[in-house]
DNA sequence: TGTCAACATCGTGTATACAATTCTGCAACG
DNA sequence: CGTTGCAGAATTGTATACACGATGTTGACA
């Protein structure tokens, strides 16, 4: 196996550390679901995958454990954790509150500049809807969510929201490829612009609460689905 | 420097990974006050220390880093963590949310035997405040609490509570030994369990949010003053 | 044929070695 | 008197080496 990164050093502006590196690679791929849950993830071939040694990839392999992307077992490697589907539905719930809260704090807090910006994006989205621009959709629908993390004030909060939807990426990746979500999700945006505008913090929140699980029954259904299909084959 | 851990090996039942045993202590020594904010944490000085090489150190590190708890700066040595006044409001609010939140959901999911531990826990805390044992007291109310989010039957928000719980654990060391916190504290105590016995969530969700934010305050109290110290010194 | 034990093999856990960068102290200069 | 530049030291980042535990295999015995 030959190392993919050779342009390595060229990359960052003030040298980034080769484990941040693979620990980055790592996350990435794990939540895209190239490396699938189960696999096993041997020190010595990441380390030539990557040309390096196996000391970057292990710090790189005990950060992914902290954060629960991995699980070490002492002495019988790593692997990628295996996620049930009852725990990504714990999963969803747990962001949905989290945005929920959110979005009520952020209702109470949020500056006009603030609110200017959301209601300028959300206004723009409808393009996107219309002419269903999935991955330009997603990308505003991450971007609409930050500001309100951001709203809250809070950075610590923001901080702890957005560590659990980027753990979610995975799971929410295919969607809005599912029926209408995208139409849908818009609507429910406009629902909770509504609260927001009259400052009902409350009704944002439940808004809010509705939109994700919406969202994560849509992914339930998928996950579902797909687990049917793996049992078949 | 002499090691401190001869009896490593006769600790654990199936044997700690020398990175994990050093990462948990160095976790207690932070959140105890042990290791001031803004010390630096010398690899090779930690390593005779622990009587073990750089490596597990690293590692260790490494892992604290991602929880926040100590900050890596590329090349330049890895410090604990030093947390504005204002960093530590945000969590305290942040936790004080994530309370909340699991309180309203643990009330409509509670089952008999959870409830009855519940209020069993809270009945013996009289005790404990009329003797006014302190440990006692701040023993019973993480359990108090970790049963709540045991109670949400939801795992991984119970994770994250506790994790944020976990991390809050330096700050709130002082809080109840100031003032009538203890008294106050098991008041609040009792109006959450009201709200719990009559299955009004949101309103257990309201108290335990107050509950929360008057130990912060507590807290921010101490905090004030101690900085005011420092500033003259 | 099935079970179990000795052994071989592989991979992890830890230590040590080396490379590269940052820090420190001092001296020369403006 | 402060600033800049440059060794030398100290410390981090990475690689390699080695030890030990886990797993798999073969062969003997029931």
């Amino acid at each position: 196996m030959e190392r993919e990164d050779e342009n390595l050093q060229n990359i960052g502006e003030e040298r980034e550390l080769l484990s941040d590196h693979i620990r980055n690679a790592l996350t990435d791929e794990i939540a895209s679901g190239l490396l699938a849950p189960g696999v096993d993830l041997d020190e010595q071939h990441l380390a030539d995958r990557f040309g390096a040694s196996r000391t970057p990839v292990r710090e790189a392999l005990r950060q992914l454990a902290v954060t629960g992307l991995v699980e070490v077992r002492p002495r019988r490697g790593v692997i990628v954790t295996h996620t049930t589907p009852e725990r990504i539905m714990e999963m969803f719930e747990t962001s949905a509150e989290v945005e929920a809260t959110c979005v009520r704090i952020a209702t109470y807090r949020i500056t006009p500049i603030e609110r200017g910006k959301l209601i300028e994006m959300h206004d723009a989205s409808a393009a996107l809807v219309e002419r269903g621009d999935l991955d330009g959709y997603d990308k505003f629908n991450r971007e609409f969510h930050e500001v309100i993390y951001g709203a809250t004030h809070n950075a610590f909060m923001a901080e702890q929201a957005l560590a659990i939807r980027n753990r979610l990426k995975a799971f929410r990746r295919t969607q809005l490829r599912h029926s209408n979500r995208l139409a849908r999700s818009r609507e429910e945006h406009d629902a909770i612009m509504t609260a927001i505008a009259q400052g009902d913090g409350e009704e944002a929140s439940r808004r809010m609460r509705a939109h994700m699980l919406n969202a994560a029954s849509a992914i339930g259904r998928y996950i579902a689905s797909q687990t049917k299909k793996e049992l078949q084959s």
